[in-house]
Order: C-alpha cells, then sequence, then structure tokens
DNA sequence: TTGTAGGCGTTATCAA
DNA sequence: TTGATAACGCCTACAA
C-alpha cells in the first residue's frame, strides 16, 4: 500500500492542506514546518498519486503520441530515434509520454485522439509524418487541444511546428549532381502525400530549373514502400530509351532495391549512377559510401517538437511558432576500387 | 468541456449511478432504461474521465515500458517493432502504454521504476535486455508489482517471461557451419551481461563440443556495441596465425565493421568467412546475402510478454508462465559472382 | 430496478 | 501560518 499524504500529515500531527502546500513549495509555509514536511514524506517515501493529482489539477503531465503505422508496421527505421528524442525532452520537464499506434489516416487513428482528448488522458500532442491534407490537424486546432507537429499541412491553421527544409537542400544537390557531370537525374517518389515527401519533390523541381534543366517526365518515377518496389522502379527506369544517370530517392526501403537493380545491371554506383537517399540512416546505405545520404536530425527534431508542445501547454505562448531544421546531406565518397563495401 | 457523466443523467432525469451501471453492463438495469443510456451516452459523445476512473478503479489499464538505453541512444535496432508490438497486443485490450527511457542500469532507470509503481501510475512493467543479474526483476518481485520479461535474469524468482532458444539454435548453427567445412569458428560478443547475449555464447560453447571440437579462447572475442569496435575487433581476429574461417557476431552494430574488415582484407563474405549474426533485420547485412542472419520474431515476442502481463494483471495467473520461442535463421546464400550486393 | 451517499487522494478556497 | 471543507468525476455498498 503506497503512503498517501494523509500518512504524511497524520505522522507530523498536521493538516494535509499544510503538507500539500509545504511540498508543493508554496509561500505561505513557515520554514521550519516546510523542512519537516518534506524530510517526513521523503522518509515515508511518499509520491503522490497520480490519478488524483490529474482529476484535480485537471493536467495529466503526459503528452500522447500515435505512431502512424502502414498495414501494421511502424513507418521508417527512424521511429525508435524519434521516440526517444520525445522521452528526453519531455522527461527534462517531469512530463511522460503515452502512445499508441494507428494505420495512418484510418478511422481507427481519429477514435484513439478523438479518445485521449475526451478522456482528458494527455495534455497534448505530437504529430508526424503530417500530410498535405491531414484531419489530424484541423481536429486538434478546432477542438483547441495543444499538439506541435513535424511538417505543416496545407490548410493554413496556425500552430507551431518544425520544418525540415527540404527544398533548399535537395534543390542544391541537383546543382551539386549536375556539377559533377550527372545530367539525367531521375527521382524516385511515393504514393503518399506526405509533406516531407513533396517538399523533396518540389527541390528537384526548383534544382532542375536553377540549372537551366527541364522536368523530365519520364525521369520521376513512384515506388512502394518496399525494396522491391524499389527495385522494380529502377527497373523501369533503367529499361528508358535514355536511362538516367542519377537518382533522388525519397527514402530507405526503395533505396536498397535500387542498389540490387543496380548490381544486377554492373552499374557501378557513384560511377554509372549517382544515388542520393534520404532517411538512410538505418538502412544498407550506411555500409555503401558511394551514395550520398540526406539524413533528419531526428532526435533533436524530437526534442523541439516536444519542448514547443509544453510551451504550448503552459499557455506561454512564444511568438516564434515555426522553426525551421536543415537536413545533414553526407556526399558520397567515389569508390575507387568502384566496389561495394 | 468533455461531457461527464453528470450530463448523461441530467439529460435522462437519472441518477448518475444508473447511467453508470448502465455503462459498465451491469444486470440490475432494465434494458429500457440501457437503451436510453447507451443512446444519450453516444449522442452526446460521452467518455469516462481516466484520471477518474483510475483513482476510484485503483488501476490505470496501462502498462510501463521504460527503454532501456546506452549513453542516451535507445539499444538497437528493434526497439520499433518492439514498441509496436506491445502497443498492438494492449490495444487490444484496450490498455494504453506508458513509456520511458533511463540509462540501462543506472539510479534514473529505479528512481522511474520506483516512481511509477508509487504513483499508481501503471498496473505493470515489461521488462527487456535483462541482465544475468538484474535489480529490476528483484524489485518488482519484491513489491509484488506485476511484469514480463524477456528472458530471464539468474536469481531464480518465479515470474512469467518468453525466453529465446538461442542456446539450440546456435549450437546447431556451428553444426552447420563445421558442415560447410568452416572449421575455424570465432564467436565476437559484448561486454554487457545481458541474457540473450550470453545464451549464444552457451550455444556456441555447446555447439562445439557437440562436434567434437575443443573451444579457442583466442577465437572468442569482445566487441563494443559499435561498428568500429566490431572493425577493430574482427582486425585483431585477423592478425591471429591461424585466423576464423567463421565468425558467429552476437548483434549487429560491429557486424557492421566486421563487414568493412572482411573487405579491406579482400576476404569474400561466404566464402573466405563465413558470417552469422543476430538481429541483423534493420542492418546493413539486409543487402548481403552471403550472410547468416538470425533474428527474433520481435513483434511476436512483444504481444506476447505483453498477453502474459495483461493474465498477470488480472490476477488469472496461468500455470504456463514460461513461453519458449524459436529464433528464425535465414541461411547465408552463396554469392556465385563473389561480390556483394 | 433505481437512487442516495460516501470515498478514491489531491488541490483549492476560505476562514480561523 | 494553518486547518476544515468542498470539489475533481467516477464507482459501489446500501437503502428505497
Amino acid at each position: 500500500m503506497p503512503v498517501t499524504i494523509r500518512d504524511v500529515a497524520r505522522q507530523l500531527n498536521l493538516s494535509i492542506t499544510t503538507v500539500s502546500r509545504a511540498l508543493d513549495g508554496y509561500q505561505d509555509v513557515s520554514a521550519a514546518t516546510r523542512e519537516r514536511v518534506i524530510q517526513a514524506a521523503h522518509q515515508l517515501g511518499y509520491i503522490p498519486n497520480r490519478a488524483a493529482r490529474q482529476l484535480r489539477r485537471r493536467r495529466t503531465d503526459t503528452i500522447g503520441y500515435i505512431m502512424p503505422t502502414i498495414s501494421g508496421h511502424p513507418s521508417g527505421g527512424l521511429v525508435a530515434e524519434f521516440i526517444s528524442g520525445m522521452i528526453e525532452a519531455a522527461s527534462i520537464k517531469k512530463y511522460d509520454l503515452l502512445i499508441s499506434s494507428a494505420p495512418e489516416g484510418g478511422e481507427a487513428e481519429q477514435l484513439l485522439y478523438h479518445r485521449w482528448a475526451c478522456e482528458r488522458r494527455v495534455d497534448g500532442f505530437i504529430l508526424d509524418r503530417v500530410r498535405q491534407v491531414d484531419w489530424r490537424v484541423s481536429y486538434l486546432a478546432q477542438e483547441h487541444i495543444p499538439f506541435t507537429s513535424l511538417e505543416r499541412s496545407a490548410d493554413g491553421q496556425d500552430y507551431p511546428s518544425v520544418h525540415i527544409d527540404y527544398l533548399t537542400c535537395v534543390s542544391g544537390l541537383v546543382g551539386h549532381l549536375v556539377g559533377q557531370g550527372f545530367k539525367r537525374i531521375a527521382f524516385m517518389g511515393s504514393a503518399d502525400d506526405l509533406v516531407i515527401h513533396s517538399d523533396k519533390f518540389e527541390g528537384y523541381r526548383l534544382g532542375l530549373i536553377a540549372n537551366h534543366m527541364t522536368l523530365d517526365p519520364t525521369l520521376v518515377i513512384q515506388s512502394d514502400p518496399t525494396s522491391t518496389g524499389g527495385y522494380q522502379a529502377a527497373r523501369k527506369l533503367q529499361a528508358l530509351p535514355k536511362p538516367p544517370t542519377a537518382l533522388i530517392c525519397v527514402y530507405d526501403e526503395p533505396a536498397i532495391g535500387v542498389l540490387r537493380a543496380a548490381y544486377d545491371a554492373h552499374m557501378k554506383i557513384g560511377q554509372d549512377l549517382a544515388v542520393v537517399v534520404f532517411d538512410a540512416a538505418q538502412g544498407s546505405q550506411r555500409s555503401q559510401p558511394a551514395i550520398t545520404s540526406v539524413d533528419q536530425p531526428v532526435e533533436e527534431i524530437a526534442q523541439q517538437l516536444v519542448r514547443m508542445l509544453l510551451t504550448e501547454i503552459n499557455g506561454t505562448s512564444l511568438p516564434m511558432r515555426q522553426l525551421v531544421i536543415q537536413p545533414v546531406v553526407r556526399f558520397g565518397i567515389f569508390s575507387a576500387k568502384g566496389g561495394y563495401i
């Protein structure tokens, strides 16, 4: 049986009121009493019951994250870092993280957000994988439930968010490729309407323009978020009359298929084919130094999101509600031996 | 302002008692009343306040997971699957998952378990990365707080757990390697005392014995949990008078270094050096078909852990408290072209 | 079958 | 500076 505030009060012949205030650091308690209370509480191992406190204070000191899944699986290899980043930033401020999952965009997702909101289960939400049109944003904004999101949906609501500047980054990469002599640059996208992905495409488009090139629609292809999908898409590109000499691949999984396809076609990465991959930190690209990889500083992003959410929750709404973060580019090292590592 | 049970009662001119019982499915409510109550509750969008319910019922319908971190980072690439497995099994039973992290074995970890226990924050815990000597096990057992764990510590407590049968598996793999002509088999372990790792070593030892070979201590080496560590350890092995022709590598990260070391030494994986790696699902081995990989069915394990924990929490303590799971072996495909993919 | 009343452990209001 | 008292929203003996 955990000790309650009553036990502490009884032990000291004080009222629970005084004990409560002493522990919460109110000023209207004599220093001597406070000292005794803190002593006794510590000695008895008193830790306030969370449910009672939540009920009374009308806040949970907990933030919620609903992990978007794709056919039941967590999306991408960065989830762990994202979660641990959130945890870290939250626990510094004595917040906990409540977590669940739901297929992204589905009805279960809606129910879950709704339930946690109505149950007063969390004080706010962290969103990621925001889509161009994202009901979560409109719902939470409308219900006045605090949230922050990685990337912004297109519906023009005003809310705090972190934005990754893929536009500048990818546009610059296109220039880099052109500078290296890779002139036919393909883009392998995905079928979803995630903002992070469409921003990359936009960067690609603008990069071409900036380098006085025209966008060749046959070089833009979509892939399933699987390595098989990437393999198939790569084969299609190879089958073109004038196949690409460079490929920008929106993310990790399909890139593995791309590598395999290149291998099967006896093409040397970084030589016959320049490859740029996003979010490959967890993928097979790590051991393939001829690839240029673009990574998000995931943990930092997660921490920022939490910090912003907490200031939002605590009402100290800052003017600075949009944070722009630059992705980290690791340029591919040309493989002298022309092989793979 | 979320609607409360009062609102529902008022709307129907009923007492909150009746509403409560109708919604909770008690039998002493007339069918007609129940119908009306359910109707009204639905129409008003009534969802019970969680804190109030927790306070009253003295349970949270939440389970806790404290992610063990190593120098601030989540350990291994399987965390995401593990978490999503837990979430899935939990949400089926209407449980939520509260999650935090702490450096494994540290003081912060103890505090956190203690706090969540005393605060009545969760109904039970899931443990993974159990060590031979693990204070979490003794603490929770002593405090009578429900928990289940992946692997069992060596202190002989009685508690429900899932056990991965690395012993049989690795011992069999040793036989397989010997059968393929790889006679000098090295073992690259880790410095921690995780049960999953020592079980693998034990399987290695027994496998050698079963194949009438003696354990050569110079072939047993420890590595940091980093790819650099793996690289260095591999170089040391290569420098031996009689270097190994096969290597069993306890997990993912160091294996990447091993591959690099092999490449630098112009050794062909699956030919000059047979490599067995554990938990490589996320690592660079995925694109290296010449490697034999041994994986845990992580999601299934996580689900089982949660299911067992929930039966434990709900007092229906089953006799079947130990579950043994076989790891999944994908044998390396000999690379005909002798190259990497 | 329904309602009344008390309490879960805290915090907040007010009076002493 | 301290203490009695009333919530917070829900559940459950017990009474009607």
